[in-house]
DNA sequence: GACGTTTGGTACTGGATAGTACCATAAATA
DNA sequence: TATTTATGGTACTATCCAGTACCAAACGTC
């Protein structure tokens, strides 16, 4: 009665139980693999459930995406504004984005997506704008403020945006999606980030040495 | 008779035409969502002959597949060992580099590729290995020689190409990917192409200023 | 030009599954 | 408690498609 529309907890939750069984499925045998006879084996309930809460199959993977791309936007949000000085701020940004990047879920998540694009073109923005480009504004008002700060030569701060998150993914997203299992040890990891963050900051007129914090 | 196996010059053929058309159609449609029937129709011929040539389905994407990646492989290997200067290399191998990555062709058969992965783990090897790093192997050499010929700063090579590469290419790939029917421009692509190179030299206590060719 | 292999075309089978219809039941609401 | 709404379960339909069988025709080989 508060709000314009009541919604019956009871969808709520078979929305939810749904969404979750069929990202598990569809990340696990893709889209056309996945039937939604598995779906509600998996989520408990009945197919006529899924039809009345989504639609269609179609509409059970757009539900789906958008799920995935909140799950990674939150992640990204947990980015924490550092009082931390430059170059440590960077290889926490670094770790963290690695973090992220490099976790089972999130090449699961891109490698479902990027599959489906085609026939979902609209997913592409959503995905890409909401997802993955929350950690590069995050990143590029970071340097605005250090580049207006005095402690980041002056310049575009998206392009050191660009830059710097290329500089720290290198090809670890490609490789994982294209080997399965596969997954980058912490350690080389970590010692990735700092070559780069240092390259980063030689490359912008600034010496790393001089900067151990 | 002059070799082991005589291949008819009819099959040659066929298959020729029938890979051509299931790429073009899986691009287009998905695996899942092209029919043999449908490639048959592209093709000529009959479903009979396909499953003469390649057993089943899946073998026919697996030849895509292997198509796809030799056709990456022979553009990559189009680099040429180029005598120039130090920066203008760099430039020019960045935009081949960049050409031939945002070739949209290229981007289709990656989401192609990836989708497929979780089933055909052997071809992630293969694509990988043989398509994506075969420009990077060549630039990690041309790296090796100009460090012991004095012109660039002893170092890793391997890791310079891939701080290169990364730059270079940045998140054009993924962006491509994501969104059906977006292109960069040529123009943007070269002031990219440039102010990574700069940007890499400069993290490499070069400086690209006096290196103008 | 005769022989053997490869291909085309058609038609069939078997299995799988998206989507629908319907009724009974469980849960919320008043 | 009565009424409404969402859910479960089952059974059905309609379709689609991979893979197979078979025969006739085209092509390459010798």
């Amino acid at each position: 009665m508060s709000d314009t529309k009541k919604i019956d907890p009871r969808t709520l939750k078979r929305r939810e139980a749904i969404i979750a069984a069929a990202r598990e499925l569809f990340c696990e045998h893709g889209l056309a693999g996945t039937t939604l006879e598995m779906v509600t084996a998996e989520a408990g309930g009945s197919r006529r459930t899924i039809y009345e809460l989504f639609g269609n199959k179609d509409g059970v993977f757009e539900a789906v995406i958008r799920d995935c791309t909140g799950r990674i936007t939150s992640v990204m949000s947990d980015l924490e504004m550092s009082d931390m000085p430059l170059r440590a701020a960077l290889i926490h940004y670094g770790e963290t984005l690695m973090t992220l990047l490099t976790m089972p879920d999130t090449i699961r998540y891109m490698r479902l997506f990027l599959a489906e694009v085609p026939r979902f073109p609209k997913l592409g923005k959503v995905f890409y704008e909401s997802g993955l480009m929350t950690g590069r504004r995050y990143i590029a008002s970071y340097f605005e403020r250090q580049m207006s700060d005095g402690n980041f030569p002056k310049g575009n701060p998206w392009q050191a945006a660009v830059f710097f998150s290329s500089l720290i993914k290198a090809d670890y997203d490609i490789r994982q999606m294209s080997y399965i299992d596969w997954e980058p040890q912490e350690k080389d990891l970590r010692s990735h980030v700092i070559a780069a963050v240092d390259m980063f900051l030689r490359g912008h007129g600034l010496d790393p040495e001089k900067m151990t914090s």
